[in-house]
DNA sequence: CGTACGTTTGATCTTTCTCAATAATGGTGG
DNA sequence: CCACCATTATTGAGAAAGATCAAACGTACG
């Protein structure tokens, strides 16, 4: 592993956790041309609608991808943590089809798109990488749509506290011991579908049942197994560790 | 346009709606190795949980991406139709985190995921069609997250139709003037995130207000334009025609 | 022609939402 | 350091959307 101090180091563990990068692939990385830019709480990221010309990287701070609907009503597509590729929408599509807003103070990379393109199409273990990152994305979705469309309020909830510890610890951040919510209970409401009255009530419910314990916005899992068997959580879909598919194509090369 | 009778021919095309192919890119995707397969209504095109070692492309028929729940419940994650890579995930993930039925009778061509990966390392455009697919697949899938997560039964299941038509259209299936709706009630609720029952109360209501009219399972849309009000559609996120950014990655080739 | 599957309908029940009010909490300026 | 303000969290009561249970009706297909 090579080390710096730039804020695109993020962005290398990120695709190394999906692929093999050989030093070029990484210091390539390290190279793009970037601009850092320091963002507020609340603050956009993307727009929706946006023509934007370059790739956001989150580097410090919690994001959230949301959609509104015509009728107003917010809901959350993603947590973003650092390292995050934000908007690699933005850099092969024409349009930001959602918004990316900060919900903690917080600084991200933007990196041209042009730069990013000839970037991967030179670096072909780099491509496989982003490739498997959008994949393991999709892949997150999925399970939000079942888990939305399919579950009740109190396994969604432990569902999504499941999903994030588990992500969080894998980037070293907090674990599956506990972890402070980067989010208002209304904003778990638009994360899992529901009203911040009736998040309220579930969270309430999962601390009486001995799940969690809780004190602000930090969760403590009382009992992590049992957490887990609510939320019908089994990390699978989040593809950790996938990255040795890859291995053999970057080997190839 | 190359014209054979290649089941990739599909492939192809599909290929082409998001990048611009020399016809050297065409004929490498044409001379992929592949095994047509033909299957049965209900028959499974991929397993949850299977490791495969290829890629199977839809050829002819309709299929449904779904999950199962622990407590048994389903729920449908994308209509696929004839052209659709199935399984891009099984060529650059470990596993399969989600199963494809096949809803009518059809065939898929099976490409070893090795072959594919190599074809997209030596054909960039072809890559870069590839990522763009994912990604707007994953659009289409934050735009399903907000159906069903923020709209109610009737908004979300205009909206379904809505984008069904739409995608038909695209490929010259049927239209917006009407479509036959690929599957029963009990899979558009798996689709909704609603019960049968309610699905067909909410069907007959449309029907009752004068927006589609049915006959079986063929849908008209008596009144298009009200439909996708009602549904709050949009066709933005399907991201139709935005080949033209991936135009100059492959010029720069 | 009967059997299986899909659709339609009715009656009742539950989850979750809505509306409204109160209580914490954190940040800010004096 | 304290008082005030804005935001967030909590609680209650009632309403509504959608689920559940059960049954009847069609229609295709063997």
């Amino acid at each position: 592993m090579i080390s710096t101090q730039s804020p695109l180091d993020l962005l290398v563990n990120e695709i190394s956790l999906h692929a093999r990068l050989s030093d070029a692939d990484r210091r390539a990385v390290l190279d793009l041309p970037h601009r850092i830019r320091a963002l507020d709480p609340g603050s956009y990221v993307v727009r929706e609608g946006d023509h934007l010309q370059h790739c956001c990287v989150l580097v410090e701070g919690y994001a959230i991808r949301q959609k509104v609907t015509g009728a107003g009503a917010r809901q959350v597509l993603a947590l973003c943590i650092p390292g995050d590729a934000v908007d690699l929408q933005n850099t092969f599509l024409e349009m930001s089809d959602h918004a990316v807003q900060m919900l903690t103070r917080g600084t991200v990379a933007d990196i041209p798109r042009r730069a990013l393109q000839d970037l991967v199409l030179a670096h072909s273990a780099v491509g496989a990488g982003i490739i498997q990152m959008t994949l393991v994305e999709s892949s997150i979705l999925r399970e939000w749509v079942v888990n939305i469309g399919r579950r009740d309020a109190r396994e969604r909830i432990a569902h999504v506290l499941c999903e994030f510890a588990v992500r969080l610890e894998q980037r070293g951040l907090n674990g599956t011991h506990g972890f402070e919510l980067p989010m208002t209970q209304e904003q778990l409401a638009d994360v899992t579908g529901l009203t911040p009255v009736h998040v309220n009530r579930v969270l309430k419910a999962l601390e009486a049942e001995g799940l969690i314990n809780r004190r602000r916005r930090l969760i403590q899992f009382a009992d992590w197994r049992a957490l887990q068997e609510v939320g019908d959580f089994s990390r699978g879909y989040l593809h950790i560790g996938d990255q040795d598919v890859i291995a053999h194509v970057a080997a190839a090369q």
